[in-house]
DNA sequence: CCGTAATGCAATGTATACATTGCATAAAGT
DNA sequence: ACTTTATGCAATGTATACATTGCATTACGG
């Protein structure tokens, strides 16, 4: 699950903790999902969004190509 | 988690079990999407996305003000 | 060198997404 | 009336998202 979280959380200067905090997990979650090992869910991702100013396109998507590799990847 | 899975399946001409079988899942978990009660996680998301041929943000944007009301309306 | 801030990662517990099965109802065709 | 198709929902089991705690590393400032 690759994504965009962490520059875009570079972008508005905010630490793991405090974009943590800001949307109601973990310090761990967010490193998890940083670091693609996390398939989050929808909401999780919403509040991100929320956070970081951006939309579920410019942070989440990934291609049905870029999927299909994940997998295929093992 | 409101969403606009159900228009976007009958707009492409699929059944809940159709799209349970692109997405590999069951139909159980795409009515249960579809009425809200499940919080998906973004893998399944773009997948149901690449089955629709839409984007994660119209089929699941949501702003947060939607987001919060889910939470007090209980 | 020592303290602190930011991050990575491992171990274990809990909540919930999703699977599986089965039954009920409504609509359409024969 | 009977069958088929599409959907809703309930009960129970499994996989995994996320929490919690703790420790290690890197980088910066005293």
């Amino acid at each position: 699950m690759k994504n965009n979280v962490k520059v875009a959380r570079v972008h508005v200067d905010l630490t793991q903790q405090q974009l943590a905090e800001k949307v109601g997990v973990t310090r761990q979650t967010i490193s998890l999902i940083e670091k693609g090992k996390y398939n989050p869910t929808l909401k999780l991702c919403l509040a991100i969004c929320y956070a970081v100013n951006q939309s579920l396109d410019e942070i989440f998507w990934v291609d049905q190509e870029g999927l299909l590799d994940e997998k295929s990847k093992g």
